[in-house]
DNA sequence: CACGCTCTGCCTGCG
DNA sequence: GCAGAGCGTG
């Protein structure tokens, strides 16, 4: 029997991948060891990874191993004519053959996948299902957040948490310290609880306890505050069985690094660790990574130092910077081609980012069309701004060139959407704004969350206080200390304080209505023992009247916003199987759940958000509005050279996110904080060569017709627009890609018709079904036996 | 204990 | 300019 050589193996994987670039192909192919890509502003990242983890599953590392690998005279042949003609079958063709190579394969379970949001791990299970079926469910994909809490859970025995711990937002965590502050009478003007939250925060994510963080920082009364405040804090975190978002990450590494049985385990898990957004982590999670990956060292990080825009929250660039000295033997890729955005897009956004010094290096080319250059018009104010959007818009979806959904308008700040959106509601402009609040933390959704908590966790102070008073049952916040001291000294959880109540004589006046409040939790309990999420939060709404405090017009979006929780709940069991979706399931999810999560691409409406929020998002039309001094840069990151080069990576992110056009907007007069400023143009626009860029000013107006007839009222103020010519820059551009010529039309056949094939030679049309615009034929060769094929490639002729 | 008035402070924010 | 905190009064 022949064997398969390794050149016509790898030319066959070759012709397979051959829809990827030379980069793109190397990141997938690259096989054990550490591997750094630096992945540019739509450079096909989320392909790569799904590729790279698809290959990994199902051939491992066929493309560079030796194992033989035999097959008779005529498959070989075959496949030596395969190899020649990539064309000869359809890309869905090749999988099966090329399993027949696999070696070393790598278990969808063996394989973990950290990404930045829930909704980027969703993307890529899905994408990944459709490459190698449900077996994609099975893959550790996830936030850092929600992997943790999977392994928490997990090892819940290990740790001195319990299974069903509960998770604290920043929400739940400001009331905790506000809350310690007054008991601790610290009225010191510079502790606030924003402050004492960043301190806590830093210091979890440098690993430190309470007690470590105290003994070091004994330096000043500031810090040493902040340490007493620390362990209180986390005393009552622990007393609620609870976690902060830091401590997810935190007690992971801590469990990762102390326990060595859990390290041996995880390190033997996963064989392979990928990490997206590397450029975002902090150091927990480096180490987090580290302690997972050190087993097989196939730790893969894609990231893009150019886009790293949350250093304010603890990200360490340098993680991603200095990738390679951690690993010297870290395999490097670089993708710099932009399947994103025009020429002109790109080559105005490389200006921009080149001004920066601290940066790997990389130049972002794109083989798109040209395109139009980006367009600068500034303002006289923000009302003029808002409807120059209208405008503009309006003109763009007229000819129905572009949907609404097309549009995205991002701002620096979200104080900038108030004024959008009061302009776009009264000009009838559809739109949407995205983040703001996410609808968790609506006060009524967090209402009916915390009754779910508290019934769940009767530990749970933070929930508890939220509730004990809404609606409105005349218990104050006197009398919720008085219980809080109680508990305290006698040792009592507080819960069993109220069962208890008419023994103490501090809650003697308020005894009947604790005693009620303490009745109506109990038998919610009994009931949520045996009824689904969704019916709890019902029986919830019925038992509390809760509803009444939602009555008038004004209040009907918060009554939307309760049924939307309901209907998540129903969701929530639907995709879960029977006696799966508990209460604690449903908490979970929900306290992981984003705004950006829930973010529909399909509805047709003008999307508008923060530069931040964009992030990895795309839209034909961009708008960038308010570019000015004052504004973006912030002046509050514009203090050192290192606040102000992450400044300009978040107006680069913005400038990538545009697919065709990319609009940027400017007022003279601004009005912030009540204070009307007059401000200079953005310093960044003007980093932007001339030539590279279209400035049309505040000019009087041109009329336009088509948009009177349309909306049937005339602008009132109407900004001239230069007509503008798409004129090649400074720059000269290569050609653009020559597309692969279209294949001519198949003859079409039918069951039963005689046919003659290049390689195959006769046989019979067994069926023909239609298959994504091409038809797929099921043939009994002669010679060769039953194949199916597709029409455009197969090139059968009729046999005479 | 609840409500309403005044005062303050303000950027970006994954999970 | 506005939302949330904090205080004073009914």
């Amino acid at each position: 029997m022949p064997e398969i050589e390794l050149s016509l193996k790898q030319q066959l994987f070759d012709n397979y991948y051959s829809v990827l670039n030379d980069k793109q192909k190397e990141a997938v192919l690259a096989y054990g060891g550490p591997l750094l890509v630096i992945a540019g502003a739509g450079s096909g990242k989320t392909t790569v990874l799904v590729n790279r983890i698809s290959h990994l599953i199902n051939y491992g590392n066929a493309y560079n191993s030796n194992k033989k690998v035999e097959v008779n005279a005529e498959e070989l042949m075959l496949l030596q004519q395969l190899g020649k003609d990539k064309r000869l079958f359809p890309r869905s063709a090749y999988p099966p053959i090329l399993k027949t190579f696999a070696d070393d394969a790598c278990p969808p379970d063996r394989i973990l996948a950290i990404t930045f949001t829930n909704k980027a791990a969703g993307e890529i299970k899905e994408r990944l299902e459709q490459v190698i079926g449900p077996r994609a469910r099975e893959i550790w994909a996830g936030t850092f957040h929600s992997i943790c809490v999977r392994l928490l859970r997990m090892f819940a025995d290990e740790t001195s948490y319990g299974k069903e711990f509960i998770i604290y937002d920043q929400d739940d965590c400001k009331k905790i310290i506000t809350g310690i502050l007054k008991e601790m009478e610290i009225d010191n003007e510079e502790i606030t609880p924003k402050y004492v939250m960043n301190t806590i925060s830093k210091a979890k994510n440098a690993l430190l306890t309470p007690s470590e963080f105290e003994e070091q920082n004994q330096g000043s009364e500031k810090r040493r505050v902040c340490a007493k405040v620390f362990h209180a804090y986390q005393k009552q975190l622990n007393d609620a069985d609870a976690m902060d978002f830091d401590d997810l990450i935190l007690q992971t590494v801590l469990l990762l690094r102390d326990n060595e049985r859990v390290r041996n385990y995880c390190q033997n898990k996963f064989r392979f660790v990928l990490v997206d957004e590397y450029q975002d982590t902090n150091h927990a999670q480096y180490l987090l990574m580290k302690y997972i990956a050190d087993g097989y060292r196939n730790i893969m990080v894609v990231g893009d130092d150019d886009q790293s825009i949350y250093k304010f929250r603890g990200a360490a660039v340098e993680n991603i910077l200095s990738f390679d000295k951690q690993y010297p033997d870290a395999k490097i890729v670089l993708l710099e081609q932009n399947y994103r955005s025009t020429k002109s897009i790109i080559t105005a956004a490389n200006a921009l980012i080149a001004k920066n010094m601290s940066r790997r290096g990389k130049t972002l080319w794109s083989d798109n069309e040209i395109g139009r250059l980006p367009r600068v018009t500034q303002l006289e104010n923000q009302e003029k701004e808002a409807l120059f959007l209208v405008d503009e818009i309006n003109r763009l979806t007229v000819g129905n060139d572009y949907k609404y959904k097309d549009i995205a308008i991002l701002y620096r700040t979200k104080a900038q959407a108030n004024i959008l959106e009061t302009i776009f509601t009264k000009s009838g402009l559809p739109h949407r704004l995205l983040a703001g609040l996410r609808f968790y933390d609506h006060a009524e959704v967090k209402d009916m969350i915390a009754y779910l908590r508290f019934l769940h966790n009767k530990q749970d102070f933070v929930s508890f206080s939220r509730i004990i008073n809404v609606p409105r049952r005349g218990i104050g916040q006197a009398t919720v200390e008085k219980i809080r001291e109680i508990s305290t000294e006698q040792h009592l959880d507080f819960f069993e304080v109220i069962a208890r109540a008419n023994e103490f004589v501090d809650l003697k006046r308020s005894f009947s209505k604790l005693s009620e409040f303490y009745q109506l939790i109990q038998s919610l309990t009994e009931f949520a023992e045996e009824h689904s999420p969704s019916e709890i939060v019902h029986e919830v709404i019925d038992r509390t009247g809760y509803m009444l405090t939602l009555v008038g017009d004004e209040n009907e979006e918060r009554r939307k916003n309760v049924d939307e929780l309901i209907s998540s709940a129903v969701f929530f069991e639907e995709k879960n199987e029977e006696g799966e979706a508990t209460l604690s399931g449903f908490l979970e999810e929900i306290a992981l759940v984003t705004d950006v999560d829930n973010y529909d691409k399909n509805a047709n409406s003008v999307v508008m958000m923060t530069v931040h929020a964009a992030k990895g998002l795309e839209f034909p039309i961009v708008f960038l509005v308010g570019m000015e001094e004052n504004l973006f840069p912030s002046p509050q990151s514009s203090n050192t050279e290192e606040d102000l080069e992450e400044e300009r990576r978040l107006a680069y992110v913005a400038m990538t996110r545009a697919k065709s056009q990319l609009f940027i907007t400017c007022c003279h007069h601004r009005m912030i904080y009540g204070k009307t400023n007059s401000n200079d143009i953005s310093r960044f626009v003007r980093e932007i060569p001339e030539e590279l860029i279209q400035i049309s000013l505040y000019q009087p107006e041109v009329y336009r017709p088509r948009l009177e007839d349309r909306y049937g009222y005339k602008p009132s103020t109407v900004y001239k627009v230069n007509s503008f010519e798409t004129r090649p820059s400074a720059n000269s551009y290569s050609a653009a890609g020559t597309k692969p010529q279209s294949p001519q039309k198949p003859v079409a056949f039918a069951a039963g018709d005689r046919v003659s094939h290049g390689i195959f030679g006769l046989g019979t049309i067994i069926s023909a079904k239609s298959y994504a615009a091409d038809t797929l034929y099921e043939i009994e060769f002669d010679k060769s036996g039953r194949k199916k094929l597709m029409a455009t490639y197969a090139k059968l002729k009729p046999a005479k």
